[in-house]
DNA sequence: CTTATCTTCAACCATCTAGTTGAGGAGGCC
DNA sequence: GGCCTCCTCAACTAGATGGTTGAAGATAAG
């Protein structure tokens, strides 16, 4: 289920103990030990927290004895600004565009103007259908 | 539970339908029937992951007549986009900041951006790394 | 008034998740 | 060697989640 990164990503920072996990390690690399201390939950379950982490590649471990090095990888910050950045845009633009047909409403306008249902999305699916949902 | 709005949004955007919604109402409002239409799944799916992204703060329904008219609200990606940035800058500046103590390690620099509490991370193939606890 | 359309509510099921306790595995240290 | 510390694996539980089917509430259309 969700097996793609960007929904990885999302998942593992649902969680405000693994956010606080990376607010930590943005300060510098710790061991498991030292991530769980502040928490009232058990070693075992920072150590759950911190593989989400892993294998949504949020952070790396570097094992270098016993006593893991857990290190954050920046790159997948990148991931998500680029989806947020592009839908984001996306929609200001539709915004801006929505500002100009309020602004020159005094024109002859077809009936696309108002917010109200009238405009109905014409929308070119150019990502649809069985995105996912493999089998029915 | 999740509980606060940035968890919210975050778990919201972890499903890849969701994320194909949002993705569709960048392009203009519409309507729940329109969105389910390309999916395999059931309408009420889609209406229950809209109330998923609504409860986030994603989106909104303006109950316009017993057709729900679905709007997408950018202001929650600025709020993932402050989250974002504020640890990526900070993990970036770690990196430079790295850099430079690899550059002089002979000279003990002066603290150029805050007042480190132990100044630790050095996590050089050394792992020395004594984790402040700034408490969460 | 009756009917059809659009959306949500309710109950149910399967799976995932976040936590627990308990038992190991792998190195450092005496 | 023997022990101690750090971390993970395994099994379990309670609760959330994503999907289903079936029925109901609102409103437009006839």
């Amino acid at each position: 289920m969700a097996a793609d990164a960007l929904s990885r990503v999302f998942a593992a920072l649902a969680d405000p103990t693994r956010r606080d996990l990376v607010s930590r390690l943005a300060d510098g690399d710790a061991t498991v030990g030292e991530l769980a201390q502040p928490y009232d939950i058990t070693v075992q379950a920072i150590s759950k927290h911190l593989r989400v982490l892993e294998e949504a590649g949020v952070v790396t471990k570097t094992a270098d004895a016993q006593r893991r090095s857990v290190h954050l990888e920046a790159e997948v910050f990148d991931l998500m600004d680029r989806w947020i950045e592009r839908y984001r845009r996306q929609a200001e633009q539709r915004y801006r565009r929505l500002d100009d047909i309020l602004a020159e409403l005094a024109e002859p306008a077809p009936d696309l103007a108002e917010p109200t249902p009238g405009h109905a999305p014409n929308h070119v699916p150019n990502h649809v259908a069985s995105a996912q949902k493999g089998t029915p």
